[in-house]
RNA sequence: GGAGAGGUGGCCGAGUGGUUUAAGGCGCACGCCUGGAAAGCGUGUUUCCCGGAGACGGGAUCGAGGGUUCGAAUCCCUUCCUCUCCGCCA
């Protein structure tokens, strides 16, 4: 959510960036605009009334206690005739400050000025790459094949105890689940995240915080009995830990990472770039969070792209990094690199990992701010990234590293795994 | 899940309808005092909103949301949370 005293300084602007993702926001921004200037006016017209009967309140006890009975039931009365208007104020007011926060809440992030223009992830602009990008042998499975051939993920298991999309991991596979979860909080932890093991349920207003509620309510699993929502990713609970908290400067930088399953409904998906670990209802994902000071976010979300890379490196994957244009970037985000490593056997690019900047935006929804020089608070700046996904990295891994005799490990896992290959 | 007790500022803690303008204490900041410090004394110290260049003024805020009243931390209703006991249980 942007915050209102931005858009009154910078109206012209947010309406011109906004039109990178194609979003024409104008509308939007003077509704809020003239929202917000009778808001004041109202909120001025009620504190002066209310003002005045404070006074007159108080006028009353002081006239009961010296015994002035006839005057202060004159004063009485009168308050009692006026208390009709004040709520009537009252009410338009809250009013108007509801439908306020409701326009608010529909304007997405602006975009920085490095996110480049484009309608879908085809626009998508590539930074950088790694890796050769091979066409995989003429007998190479895709990782569904290879997942069935070796005993790793039974698909049709968990489709029996829960439904498409909940894969179950079986020997070896959920070794090497557990080996990536492993290797990538080792590594998150090392780079100075610290290791938070949050709830998988999260209730309301932590869905708003973030930003997944109300608009993307759908694509999270509600638990309508008590009123909770399984979390669609670790940022949910571990960005909300700092809800409503008023840090010091001094406690900035603060930097978590958490594995947990996610749970997606991801409705309305099917063919092929579902099959297999593409996509599903349930999978497992290590994240990183940073809380910065706005003057360094830019920087920390550079410092989240090379920590990202790192861990692709050692796991030996090709891969390339781009940088998402207006119509792929995320509602909350205003600058998102996403990683996608290189599946062989598929020949196409997949998604494993996805870094942004969410400067203000989402601290705005949360309250979390920061006390520095200055005497007022001011909010923090919140980025994410995946560090990693796991699916899809375990798809490349079983697609790329197969060989005749089995599929080969990365030298980085193995410690993990404590196994070099699978066969 | 059942019964009871409670939720007050950065923290502790008083407050059962009107000098509460939330006592008092601790902490913190600044000043005085001092060679310097401690002690002592004084001043300030929630957050958000409105007005103002600012000084400052006004409003809201005692878990949250409603209600009663001229006036609510205080009374009533709803709800969330914490603690104690019981029940269930890894």
């Amino acid at each position: 959510m942007l915050q209102i005293h931005y858009i009154r300084e910078n109206a012209e602007e947010i309406i011109e960036k906004l039109k990178r993702r194609n979003l024409d926001a104008r509308e939007w921004v003077e509704e809020a605009l003239d929202l917000d200037k009778k808001r004041r006016e109202a909120q001025t017209k009620l504190d002066q009334t209310l003002a005045e009967s404070n006074k007159a309140s108080k006028e009353i006890g002081n006239l009961f206690k010296s015994g002035q009975k006839e005057a202060a039931t004159a004063l009485r009365e009168k308050m009692a005739a006026m208390k009709g208007e004040v709520k009537g104020m009252q009410e338009g007011l809250q009013k108007l400050q509801e439908e306020l926060h409701e326009v608010l809440t529909h304007i997405p992030n602006v975009p920085n000025d490095l996110v480049p223009e484009g309608k879908s992830d085809q626009d998508n602009l590539e930074i950088f790459s790694q890796g050769k990008v091979e066409k995989s042998p003429e007998n190479a499975m895709p990782h569904w094949e290879l997942a069935e051939k070796y005993k790793l993920i039974n698909f049709e298991l968990g489709t029996k105890i829960t439904g498409a999309g909940f894969p179950v991991y079986t020997g070896k596979g959920a070794r090497l689940q557990r080996a990536l979860i492993q290797f990538f909080l080792d590594y998150n932890t090392e780079a100075g995240y610290e290791e938070i093991i949050p709830p998988h349920l999260v209730n309301e207003a932590s869905g708003f915080g973030t930003g997944q509620l109300p608009d993307k309510e759908g694509q999270m699993y509600h638990v309508t009995g008590d009123n909770l929502y399984l979390i669609p990713t670790a940022e949910v609970p571990v960005t909300n830990l700092l809800r409503d908290e008023i840090l010091n400067q001094s406690d900035l930088p603060i930097k978590f990472t958490a594995y947990t399953p996610c749970f997606r409904r991801e409705a309305g998906s099917y063919g092929k770039d579902v099959r297999g670990l593409n996509r599903l209802h349930q999978f497992d994902k290590v994240e990183i969070v940073q809380v910065r000071h706005p003057d360094e976010s830019y920087q920390a979300l550079e410092e989240m792209v090379e920590h990202v890379k790192g861990i692709l490196e050692a796991l030996e994957l090709p891969y390339r990094i781009v940088r998402l244009c207006g119509g792929d970037l995320g509602f909350t985000s205003a600058l998102t690199y996403d990683f996608e490593v290189w599946s062989q056997a598929q020949e196409r690019w997949l998604e494993v990992s996805s870094v942004s900047n969410f400067e203000a935006f989402q601290s705005n929804r949360l309250k979390l701010r920061f006390r520095g020089s200055e005497k007022s608070t001011q909010l923090c700046h919140t980025l994410n990234g995946s560090a990693l996904a796991l699916p899809r990295i375990l798809a490349a891994l079983l697609e790329n590293n197969q060989t005749e005799d089995g599929i080969l490990i990365p030298k980085a896992l193995q410690t993990y795994t404590k196994f070099e290959k699978i066969d």
